[in-house]
DNA sequence: ATGCATGAGGA
DNA sequence: CCTCATGCATA
């Protein structure tokens, strides 16, 4: 099993260089972070005292109970499934041509922090519904209505891939890069602005449906382009660019890329539609944790207070809730990458 | 549309 | 171990 897909080659592969990228479009994203939470330092501050912090904001998620409102989901641990996979976006192993960096972390100029009243700012926030810092509370899926758009395969290319439904990471890696050195100016321009990104999502939603194309099939489609270091994307990343629901880097990146083969599927619905084909295979699939809704509630409460807990903590945290380990350290990372997502992001 | 997961790359 | 970009599986 675990065929190395060339992808996976990318670390060895020959051109590893890193040419300086030149801050086309990006300081807004600098600002933008400078309203994250700051990591570390909060550890420390908590640090004494988190056992008396845990316990309550366990406290409070076990209270807390009461007032959450009804979820008609199930309690239920995990899910397995044997569902076969529709389509199947499959390798492209192309590598970006510049395996410039990202990352760069400059988060200066820390926040608040909930020391001045923690029970308060913990029932404040699950008696809200979670603000910012627990989860996500506005609703994301305000998207038009139309869910099921169905209908494809009439990519500007062959929208098939390769009967190989290698389900590994595809790793486009198509990182935009910014930088936040821009000399002491007052005026930060020049770069994307999250307005006009979101103004393009929605413009591309809209085309999208009027070619008749779903989520998938443009992720699937975005490999015929022949993009250098581009491969093909998942539904949940095209759906996730529609609404906004990425980080800031993560759309400026993947906003041309997009755009183009906007402009291709466009060009190419008036000449031709290639034979649409489908395939499939049959692969064991992952399996998705489904933490519990009394659990889910003791971990915000835990995030609330300490973002960033320790291994230790984690695996504190982890007995309590009877959860594996790897599970709540997870759910910590996941729940920091959704406080960075464009849509609560403190540039708007 | 989203929750949980994987992995590269970076300290 | 984290951050980030992404994806599978699911509601």
């Amino acid at each position: 099993m675990m065929s190395m897909n060339s992808k996976q080659a990318f670390s060895m592969h020959p051109i590893l260089h890193e040419p300086k990228y030149t801050s086309l479009h990006s300081s807004t994203e600098a600002i933008r972070r400078a309203c994250l939470p700051n990591p570390q330092l909060q550890g420390n501050i908590f640090a004494g005292f988190d056992e008396s912090l845990l316990s309550r904001a366990e406290a409070l998620a076990a209270v807390d109970i009461v007032t959450q409102k009804s979820h008609p989901f199930k309690p239920d641990a995990t899910y397995h499934t044997m569902s076969s996979v529709a389509c199947t976006p499959t390798s492209s192993s192309v590598h970006l041509p510049h395996p410039s960096v990202l990352t760069s972390h400059h988060h200066h100029h820390h926040h608040h922090q909930p020391s001045h009243g923690l029970e308060g700012d913990l029932l404040d926030h699950m008696n809200h519904g979670l603000s910012l810092g627990g989860m996500g509370g506005p609703e994301m899926g305000s998207t038009p209505s139309h869910p099921h758009s169905h209908m494809a395969a009439m990519n500007p290319m062959s929208p098939h891939a390769h009967p190989h439904p290698h389900h590994h990471q595809t790793m486009n890696m198509v990182h935009a890069h910014s930088l936040t050195t821009h000399a002491g100016l007052g005026g930060p321009e020049g770069d994307a602005d999250p307005r006009e990104l979101e103004s393009f999502a929605e413009r591309f939603k809209q085309r999208r449906i009027k070619l008749g194309v779903t989520q998938a099939d443009v992720g699937s489609a975005l490999a015929n382009l022949k993009i250098p270091g581009v491969g093909c994307l998942s539904q949940s990343t095209i759906c996730r660019f529609e609404s906004l629901t990425l980080s800031h880097n993560n759309m400026i990146a993947l906003k041309p890329i997009l755009e183009a083969w906007l402009d291709e599927a466009e060009r190419a619905q008036r000449e031709k539609m290639t034979k649409p084909e489908l395939f499939n295979g049959g692969d064991r699939k992952r399996k998705r944790t489904s933490i519990a809704a009394p659990e889910k509630r003791s971990l915000e409460a835990y995030f609330a207070v300490q973002p960033r807990p320790s291994s230790e903590k984690i695996a504190a945290i982890a007995e309590k809730l009877d959860l594996k380990k790897n599970v709540v350290r997870v759910w910590f990372c996941n729940q920091r990458q959704k406080q960075k997502r464009m849509k609560f992001s403190a540039t708007h």
